[in-house]
RNA sequence: GGAGAGGUGCCAGAGUGGUCGAAUGGGUCUCACUGCUAAUGAGUUGACCUGGGAAACCGGGUCCGAGGGUUCAAAUCCCUCCCUCUCCGCCA
């Protein structure tokens, strides 16, 4: 959540943040009066409080000096005023209750860096990559020179070598879950590890739980504004991670950490549920959409110094996998109209996918600023100043496997249909070098 | 799932309904002593909300796992939930 203090304070500021994401500046309005409330009546009830308080260490004393009537009278007053206070108490809850809940919904401020834009096409392709021509800043992307028998989509490819098999899994879960099979399961496996593997210089590698509270889904934003979007156990009240961003955002919930400790590095392999409300229909083929997908994340707490340099480092990381697997992608600046809810800044990357002619999100990394911290409560302890401060968290994913597995074996299918593997990942699929029928 | 024990500050641990934000010990930091370290002595050491102040700081409020309740007053009594430990059952 942003700083109810700056919304007060810089209420101007943060109208016009909010605007360029196209949020209605009269929400800041509404909450700035839902703040004046909540603290005119916590006031109210403080002062109720306080002179409760004094009426009952009287009595203490009244009662040791043995005056029993005097403390029948101030016993009574204390009634009286008692009676007020709960109904200040709840009407003081109840404001604070809608302050917080406004407060909960509001997206965080966009960076001053995010390019100001209304949606998707506004984003900025800032550079490319491609294995012929490598790094290339701007937007004008020369795709390889693809061949007719990379132009044959993923799931085709994929139940002729019968390394996918979708119908099935389509029967045992339903639509827009995958299932991978033979050395198709093998070349997930393997990117798993040789993901991990790349981290591991930095980064610690966990393996957290994946049905979360309520608290913690809360604490990343991805409640209350996106019940719909999450599969939820309703029995047990939990709910199944979207992303390993949940937990390892809440790993240190409600602790105050040493500066010393910053930067914090964590990389994760989960598996991730959406339940994908609204997008019935659209670009669900094979595996460009799914319910369930595998994924290894980066995530790191920093100060606020640090969040700029960290931020670089996690899409270099990202950006470095895709290149060691010989994928064109191209990287986009989101807009503040398409930015995530909770993120200040944020680039995704694009692979392109040979069979569809697609560019797919196979990343996306994010500079979240305090929103997630303030919400998770997770805190520092400066150095210098002695001050306790909000971290600031940041994440991404390196990288997302479903799509990525989609995307190369397109891109190295050979003329004889087989799949050629991608030279990094052969000490991790027993030296395979190819997947053909035979 | 059943039975029992327990959750108190950075850690260990005491706590009679009122003088308890909380004994005591350890740790931390500061100072003194010391050639350095150690030892010793003195002091220091919570978070959050809110009002005042340029600030140092001062006032009020909240917090003893969480949420309710009883009471003039709750760490302390009652209820619900969560978590930890021990035993039994079940299980990969």
């Amino acid at each position: 959540m942003i700083d109810i203090r700056l919304v007060r304070e810089d209420t101007d500021k943060v109208k016009k943040s909010l605007q360029n994401r196209g949020v209605d500046p009269s929400l800041v309005d509404a909450l700035l009066q839902l703040d004046f409330e909540a603290r005119t009546k916590a006031t109210r009830r403080d002062e109720l409080r306080a002179q409760v308080n004094s009426i009952s260490k009287e009595i203490a004393q009244v009662m040791r000096s043995g005056m029993k009537d005097s403390a029948e009278t101030l016993k009574e007053k204390s009634r009286e005023i008692g009676s007020q206070l709960t109904a200040a108490e709840a009407e003081a809850l109840s404001a604070e209750d809608r302050r917080r809940e406004a407060l909960l919904e509001l997206p965080n401020l966009p960076s001053d860096d995010t390019p100001v834009g209304s949606g998707e096409q506004d984003n900025v392709i800032v550079r490319w990559w491609t294995p012929e021509l490598g790094m290339q800043e701007g937007s004008e992307v020369v795709l390889p020179d693809y061949q007719e028998y990379q132009r044959k989509p993923h799931w085709e490819i994929g139940s002729e070598l019968r390394i996918l098999d979708l119908e099935r899994a389509a029967k045992i879960s339903g639509s827009m879950f995958p299932m991978f099979r033979g050395l198709g399961a093998t070349l997930e496996r393997a990117l798993t590890s040789f993901a991990l593997d790349a981290h591991s210089d930095a980064f610690e590698e966990i393996r957290p739980p994946t049905l979360v509270r309520t608290a913690t889904m809360i604490s990343t934003g991805h409640l209350p504004k996106f019940e719909e979007d999450a599969y939820r156990l309703e029995r047990d009240d939990l709910y199944a991670i979207p992303t390993a961003e949940v937990p390892l955002t809440s790993l240190a919930k409600d602790e105050i950490l040493s500066e010393q400790d910053l930067p914090v590095r964590m990389t994760a392999f989960t598996s991730c549920f959406r339940r994908e409300a609204g997008s019935a229909g659209r670009d669900t083929r094979g595996l460009l959409r799914l319910h369930e997908f595998d994924k290894v994340e980066i995530l790191a707490y920093t100060t606020p110094d640090q969040a700029g340099e960290m931020h670089a480092e996690l899409l270099g990381r990202a950006e470095r996998l895709l290149q060691q697997l010989g994928l064109t992608y191209r990287v986009l600046d989101l807009c503040t109209g398409d930015l995530g809810n909770s993120s200040k800044r944020t680039f995704d990357l694009e692979a392109y996918s040979p069979g569809t002619g697609l560019w797919l999100e196979v990343s996306s990394v994010s500079w979240f600023g305090d929103f997630q911290a303030r919400r998770a409560n997770i805190r520092y302890r400066a150095l210098e100043s002695k001050e306790i401060e909000f971290v600031h968290t940041l994440n991404g994913s390196a990288l997302a496997w479903a799509r990525i597995w989609a995307v190369i074996v397109e891109t190295y299918r050979k003329s004889d249909s087989s799949v050629v593997i991608p030279e990094v990942l052969r000490p991790y699929m027993r030296n395979v070098e190819k997947i053909s029928l035979d």
